[in-house]
DNA sequence: TGTACATCAGTGAACGCGCGTTCACTGATGTAC
DNA sequence: TGTACATCAGTGAACGCGCGTTCACTGATGTAC
């Protein structure tokens, strides 16, 4: 039965808000379109009404969920916001929470053997972060901002991929330095 | 028809070889047992005469891919050959050859979300390579080793991922400053 | 050292399963008059 | 504003495909005597 175009912008929402959450948890080959389809309460076959196929939906969902998780570098006081993304980032809660977490650390991996399309989306947000970090700083403070991303990013993997003493080891170690 | 003990043995080793190559190109899920079993001049079938299973093939072509790759960092002074590897980190061609490099920057997330027992066997390369870069330093050289692995990982991981230019910005932020 | 036989590495067909995608169908919504 | 009809969001069955794994088979290798 159709429902109203509102309904059907919501349930849009729905799917890719599940997406972005499965996506960073699984993967992209570990969330399938019947997973996220259920997890936005609904039916596999209506997904088709919304998007053109898997990769149409991940690159939407990359894109989401970089400007979210961005999103709060841009609210705030360039310093502050900053330091206060540097220390969630490299928290405990970070690392057992992919599906809210960072799209590069979750992603970056199932990405760079994506289409060129995927990995313009995936660039645009990372530069969206490194933007964010870098506040309205010059050449010198983007380099730095690229350089602290590359730190946390690569902890995060690292730690998520290894058994929890050596994780807390690795990022107590790039926190106390902030590069 | 059977072979030789010789034989089975040089099988192996072709199997671990395509399995490196492979898993780091490709992912885990990317690369199928055919496909690895045929790039060790193989069929399928045969395959269970020398693992239990993918997960088990997976944990072996692991060690290895980190026993290797760690390898330049064991064999020379300590400091140069640290220096060379970084360099060598953060290069294009290594970018370029994930089935040659750093199994930490093409497999750590699929890792991430793999069974303890494969996280463990990550966590000993991971360890290797920091020990190999920290060299006999103390706590603080390990702390630092673990700083710079995660650099160079975040680096690989978002320079594959991200588009030509982007990532060839973010390869120079990172070498610019060895941390 | 020879011989007879058990072992088993590798082959290729087959299995059950989950995947992405397609499709006929439904009935409430949107729209042209 | 009402009405008649076309649209289409969502359902659930079905498709073709590739996956990991199993299995009967083969014949050269290993081994017990």
């Amino acid at each position: 039965m159709r429902v109203s175009n509102e309904e059907k912008e919501r349930s849009r929402q729905r799917i890719l808000a599940a997406a972005g959450r499965l996506f960073r948890e699984r993967g992209i080959e570990g969330a399938s379109v019947g997973d996220i389809m259920g997890a936005a309460g609904m039916t596999h076959g209506g997904f088709y009404r919304h998007f053109a196929g898997k990769e149409d939906l991940l690159a939407a969902a990359i894109s989401e969920a970089f400007a979210a998780f961005a999103r709060p570098l841009a609210e705030a006081p360039s310093g502050e916001a900053a330091q206060a993304f540097r220390d969630r980032y490299l928290s405990q809660a970070h690392r057992a929470a992919p599906g809210e977490g960072c799209p590069a650390a979750a992603l970056g991996a199932d990405v760079a053997r994506a289409s060129p399309a995927l990995r313009a989306a995936f660039g645009a947000g990372v530069a969206q972060v490194a933007g964010g970090l870098a506040g309205d700083g010059g050449t010198e403070a983007r380099q730095g901002a690229l350089r602290d991303l590359s730190l946390m990013v690569g902890a995060m993997v690292l730690a998520r991929a290894c058994p929890d003493d050596l994780a807390a080891e690795i990022l107590a170690a790039c926190a106390a330095r902030p590069a």
